[in-house]
DNA sequence: TTCAATATTTAGACAAAACTAAAAATATGT
DNA sequence: ACATATTTTTAGTTTTGTCTAAATATTGAA
């Protein structure tokens, strides 16, 4: 299995997820920022293994082999990102890149004694849930901070957009996960949002509210 | 730089090492079990780019960028071992294939936490010295147990071959790296040597005597 | 010094993964 | 339903790193 061919499934499965059902080749190149010309020479290449699904024409879906293999890449890939968070003082704007290659290592003990090493955590630094050994994903039961009612108070577990960009917002405006947030009031006009913070007061917009999971 | 290029450059570092003066392209081939002419065809690329000094039937040596490269790649690689061995409770004879794979992991950061995380070592786990961020060597002015004179007592402080038969051996027999060894006498037969660690006496082969490191 | 053995390079081919440009299938709007 | 727009695939090319087989250079022994 090369790097490459566990990017399109790793693609695929976040696409699935996000989308639902068949994940298009269009779809697939956007996100991997390739051609769909070579988007459609690899998925045959994986549908020929029985990674994927797929008809011509007809947009691809993991089988459950490469569904497994998918969880296996991310599972690498958010224990490499806790344990740069959590062993080498990196910040969570700067591990993406460095998990993106972390996580095509091939070595199971590797993975097994690095999850033992971190104490076997359950989601990572930005609160994605990470995959057990078998690929189990813990059930996570969270709602966006912008759908919840005012006066509700609940804690921040994880962000949706993991860009640069957002994390540092998040940084400079001392937003952290385990924050327990309450919401004071919502402005019908631009659907913002004034909560919380322990002694702090602030004032979200909902591109912001509706990118932090709530618990 | 590519993996393979990375590959390229520590085989001859290793190989220039050992044999002295111009590396030739078979014995390149051989280190790398690959064969004599993709090293040509990868040794003209390298002493394009300026890594490699090269003329056709002359063989190789590497350049200073190209010794500064080779040794950037072994840092990481030494590093990567003792990361295994001391974190993840590896043992020395597992640690190898890992790390030739992490070695091409790209960021200066992460591998500058590492340092920093071990408590910058100065060796690996088989006693091999590592490059410091500037590439600077440690001397080790080490003598080898099969040239010591009978009743010199000193300190097992590396490996010279470091397959995994031979790292078994010294498992097996509880010979390890800091051990105080002391030489109780040397058969002119075979040139085997009988040797005291702690309160044990053990007879060595030449074979094996002639691969540890002594201080 | 000359010829045979050895070492090295060249030439040509292949596989992987990407691309461009063009063709084909599907979807959409009126 | 039909023409157009969009999506997807095909065909052919490129780059990287490898290989085999053949050609060429170097070395060393008689």
């Amino acid at each position: 299995m090369t790097q490459s061919e566990e990017n399109y499934l790793k693609a695929v499965y976040h696409l699935e997820g996000s989308q639902m059902g068949k994940v298009n080749t269009n779809a697939i190149a956007d996100y991997m920022r390739t051609k769909p010309s070579s988007v459609t020479d690899m998925v045959k290449k994986l549908s020929e293994k029985g990674l994927l699904n797929y008809k011509r024409y007809q947009g691809v879906s993991l089988t459950v082999p490469g569904t497994k293999k998918a969880l296996s890449v991310i599972r690498k890939h958010r224990l490499w990102e806790t344990f740069l968070v959590e062993k080498l003082d990196f910040s969570w704007d700067e591990v993406h890149e460095v998990a993106e290659q972390l996580e095509h290592i091939e070595s199971e003990k590797l993975i097994d004694q690095l999850d033992s090493f971190l104490g076997f955590p359950k989601a990572d630094p930005h609160g994605d849930p990470i995959p057990d050994k078998n690929g189990e994903l813990e059930e996570q039961h969270t709602r966006l901070l912008s759908l919840l009612p005012v006066n509700s108070s609940s804690i921040c577990v994880g962000v949706r957009d993991t860009s640069v960009s957002f994390l540092n917002y998040l940084d400079k405006n001392k937003i952290a996960l385990g924050d327990q947030i309450q919401v004071l009031e919502k402005e019908a006009f631009d659907d913002s949002v004034h909560i919380q913070i322990g002694e702090r007061k602030l004032h979200l917009s909902n591109r912001i509210a509706s990118n932090l999971f709530m618990k």
